[in-house]
DNA sequence: TCTGGGGTCCTAGGACCC
DNA sequence: TCTGGGGTCCTAGGACCC
């Protein structure tokens, strides 16, 4: 068997997208610094970036810093048919696509080389091939990790190239600051800084156990791999999402509990349309708040069965409302939310695993009993609850 | 400077089960 | 009657990402 070992994983990451699009469809925007929000920036151009403004930065401070940008509202339909086109130009370069986001993936591309050339050269013509099918910039980075591949698209960006060879790995990455690193923010940055570590290599030279005990144990042990640019991790091409939310922010107007209420409503009702627009259930629901001194709580429940239907989610979203009315009325509300998760496949069936005759788990003859009750074609995939959540066995048609 | 909206993953305690 | 060890699920909070 045929296995890779070269720089082979392109992580491919479109530029300043909501802006990029913006800019794409309206040539007075071009070459000028673009905000896309209003009160908060979601997304600026490159031209905005270079005078400070950043995303999630508020909108008065952004105009502070650029006074001459172009603001303008968000247009996520727009957003959206772009991310589809340019996903539609990842698919024809490769089947190996794992979405990390609206405009960002991971590609493999390990076993192309004879149809389509190196690593280096597919990534060059992915990025031509995303400016002439959907007119938007985009950085590669190409790498034999994912997480080196990522490190590199940042680096690159914006509207670059850039391939980490397999001998140059540690030379690339040990001069990066820490912030570079995937998975380290503010907090984790200032216990590195705190510690005087500055550099992914000054990280690396530490002891797992010293990483672990300053920063938790899936943290410490993970950063310690990073650094020493170990990450086995494969390109996924079955992720599904975990959760589906939707939120409103408020202002910091008093609002009463009949307003609140109403604003449930229409939150549940949009999220369970797109709940069932995904053929997808859900078991847990969880109520999302901010208060005015900008703390945050949740409230979660866990129903009995998984369920699509507004009717049961809005009881079950009301219930957590109503037991949150006292922390409301006390910290005042500037948010709120709902998060559905927990989320299974509309169609899909529960029972419990039988065992063999030595006492071990038979999946077989699960499958079995499945497919008397269901016919063998409508079972198209078995997951395993339990000891590995989320392990899922594909099947064979027969 | 006064902060949107959509997500992922990890930790930790308690209930519960064998 | 009192006890241990190992495991899952639920809830709440928090860091991080785009």
């Amino acid at each position: 068997m045929f296995v890779s070992t070269g720089a082979t994983i392109l992580h491919a990451d479109l530029d300043a997208f909501y802006a990029s699009v913006e800019q794409r469809d309206d040539a007075a925007l071009r070459g000028r610094p673009v905000i896309v929000g209003g009160g908060v920036v979601l997304a600026c151009s490159y031209e905005a970036k270079r005078l400070g403004v950043r995303t999630a930065m508020g909108g008065r401070q952004a105009l502070r810093l650029c006074p001459h940008a172009r603001v303008v509202p968000p247009r996520m339909s727009a957003y959206s048919t772009a991310s589809k086109a340019v996903f539609e130009v990842f698919r024809d370069t490769t089947p190996l696509v794992e979405a990390l986001s609206i405009d960002e993936a991971f590609l493999d591309v390990g076993g192309l080389r004879k149809i389509a050339g190196a690593p280096a050269d597919i990534a060059a013509k992915l990025r031509a091939d995303v400016l002439a099918r959907v007119g938007l910039p985009i950085t590669v980075g190409v790498a034999r990790t994912k997480f080196l591949a990522k490190v590199a698209s940042g680096v690159a960006k914006p509207d670059g190239l850039l391939v980490v060879e397999p001998d140059g790995e540690l030379a690339f990455l040990h001069p990066l600051p820490v912030e570079r690193l995937w998975g380290v923010g503010k907090v984790t940055a200032a216990k590195l800084h705190d510690a005087g570590l500055s550099t992914v290599g000054e990280v690396a030279e530490l002891a797992e156990t010293a990483l672990v005990s300053m920063l938790g144990r899936a943290s410490g042990r993970h950063l310690h791999a990073l650094a020493h640019n170990r990450d086995p991790r494969r390109v996924n091409t079955g992720r599904r999402r975990r959760s589906m939310g939707s939120q409103r922010a408020l202002g910091r107007r008093e609002r009463s509990p009949d307003e609140l209420d109403q604003m449930l409503v229409s939150i549940v009702d949009r999220l369970c349309r797109r709940l069932r627009g995904a053929h997808r259930v859900c078991r847990t629901v969880v109520l999302r708040l901010r208060f005015a001194d900008f703390s945050r709580a949740t409230r979660s429940r866990t129903m009995v069965q998984a369920t699509d239907e507004t009717t049961a989610i809005l009881i079950t979203a009301r219930t957590l409302l109503r037991d949150a009315l006292p922390m409301i009325a006390e910290r005042g509300i500037t948010l709120i939310g709902l998060s559905l998760s927990n989320l299974d496949n509309d169609n899909a069936v529960q029972l419990a695993l039988p065992f063999d005759e030595h006492g071990g788990p038979a999946l077989d003859i699960a499958l079995d009993r499945l497919r008397d009750r269901y016919g063998s074609k409508a079972v198209t995939r078995a997951v395993l609850l339990g000891h590995d959540p989320g392990i899922s066995v594909p099947l064979l048609p027969d």
